[in-house]
Formats: structure tokens, sequence, C-alpha cells
DNA sequence: GTAAGCACTTACCTTTTGTTAACTACTAAC
DNA sequence: GTTAGTAGTTAACAAAAGGTAAGTGCTTAC
């Protein structure tokens, strides 16, 4: 007999498991910046100066160690442009695009929330 | 005449509404222990060392300061039994509940990633 | 030639986050 | 009376994250 699962609790085994995944994405896209230059990106390639601009309150060494952080996980694509000038390219990567159900419940749930809290005053 | 608008780049207006909702939702939610506390009180209510048993890495003091945040914040009550024994019991609210998606997607993105990582070695 | 833009890097500093260990105060078991 | 468990707090400290400001080397505009 099969047991009806409705609005129930989860089961330590599960909760682990949650845990353990919750912590693994969080390793690679935790942190006050990494999404907000993945939502950037995701309006479209952009340089270094570009991002800076789009991105309230980065500086330039935070937004180059992101960078960095994210052309390692695969989530972004460098590209140099031999010039001169030399430009660089930011672009986000196919990898980044599976981030998308995170970032849209994300800004749902943002967006709720600050409602929410205005509201409230 | 409306423009079609399919797999498009979002408009800077949009790039920039989601960043303003993404940071209210990291202000709260951010950092290394809140949304891990959160997961662990969906399995059930649970007192305090039954909490710092259940996530891994956990101080006391950083646990009893996360949970203030989130009960200041609404996602955590806070029930003291009184004794003897006086037993403290932590349990999520109905606003933590507005987490469903936010959390189901990270589950399901970090496990994917688990898994990327896992074949890749 | 001076200023400004590009794409950063470097050094120094502050803040936040987190760790460790000790301590409080109470109860129950051995 | 000693140990262990409950629910934390406190102090001292270390590490990580983040901010600030200046500088590098290049090019282009005035």
């Amino acid at each position: 007999m099969e047991t009806e699962i409705l609005n129930e609790k989860i089961s330590p085994q599960e909760c682990t498991a949650r845990l353990n995944a919750v912590g693994d994405a969080l390793y690679v896209i935790g942190g006050k910046w990494k999404l907000r230059i993945i939502i950037t990106l995701s309006s479209g390639t952009k340089r270094f100066n570009e991002l800076q601009r789009a991105i309230d309150g980065i500086s330039a060494k935070m937004l180059s160690n992101e960078l960095k952080d994210l052309e390692i996980n695969g989530f972004v694509r460098r590209t140099v442009h031999e010039g001169p000038p030399v430009v660089v390219e930011y672009e986000p990567t196919s990898y980044s695009d599976t981030l998308h159900d995170v970032l849209e419940s994300l800004n749902k749930w943002g967006t709720m929330h600050r409602e929410k809290l205005r509201k409230e005053g």
C-alpha cells in the first residue's frame, strides 16, 4: 500500500541530498557578484568597462576576479579581439543558460519580496 | 505592430529590474547558511542542537546569529516551551514556503552541476 | 602634449564571516 | 558528584570577501 504524500515534510535523506545540491550550487554561483554578472551578460555580450558600468557598486578588482572564476567554471567566455585597439568581450556560455530557472525564480521571489517590504513600510 | 521576441536578449531596463530583484533576494537569503537552515527546517520543526547536527560545519555562534536574522525576516518562528526542561523549537513559517521555487531550482541545478563535475572528473 | 578611454593589476585596508574554546545555567542519568 | 545533554553567549582570533586608490601600457581625440 502506497502512502499518499501531500504537503509532507521531506525525509532526512532527501534533506541531506538537498543540502548537498544547494551547497554545490552556492559554491560556484554564491557570493555578491556572480549572479549579477551572469544576469548582466544575459542582456548581451559586454566588455569589461561596460560590465562595470552596468553593475552598480562593483569594483574593477572584484569584476576581474569574478570574471576569472566564472570563466574557469564555464559560465563565461572571454574573447580578445587583437587590435589596435585591443577589445575584450565577455559572453555567456550555453552553460550559463542552464541557470535560467534559478534566475527566474530568484527574480520572481525578489520582486515579490520587494513589494511586500514596500507595503509593510 | 508588435515585435516578436523569441530567444531575445533582455532589454537594459529588464536587466536593471532583474539586478534589483536578485539583489533584494540575496540581501535576505544570501550567504553560506540561510538557505541551508531553511531547507533543514523544511524537513520539520527542529531544536537548536538538532539543527546544528543536521547542518554540516555550522558553529553554534553562526547558527544562533543566522536564526535571529531569519526570525527577524519572517522565515522562522522561535517557540519556547517552558519546562522543565525548557525546550526551544524552530519552525519554518508560511513565508519560507514562498521560497519553494527558488529552492527547487537550486536543488535541480546543483544536482545537475554535481553530476557534470563527476563525469568530467 | 594633455586628457580620456580601454582593460586591467597591485597594494593596502576594512568589513564580514567564521572558528575555537570557554562559560552560563539548568536537568537528568549514573 | 561527575558526566552528558539542553540552549545558547562571550571573547579572542583568523580567514575570506570586499572596497579604495593608484598605477600600467596602450590608443585615440583635442
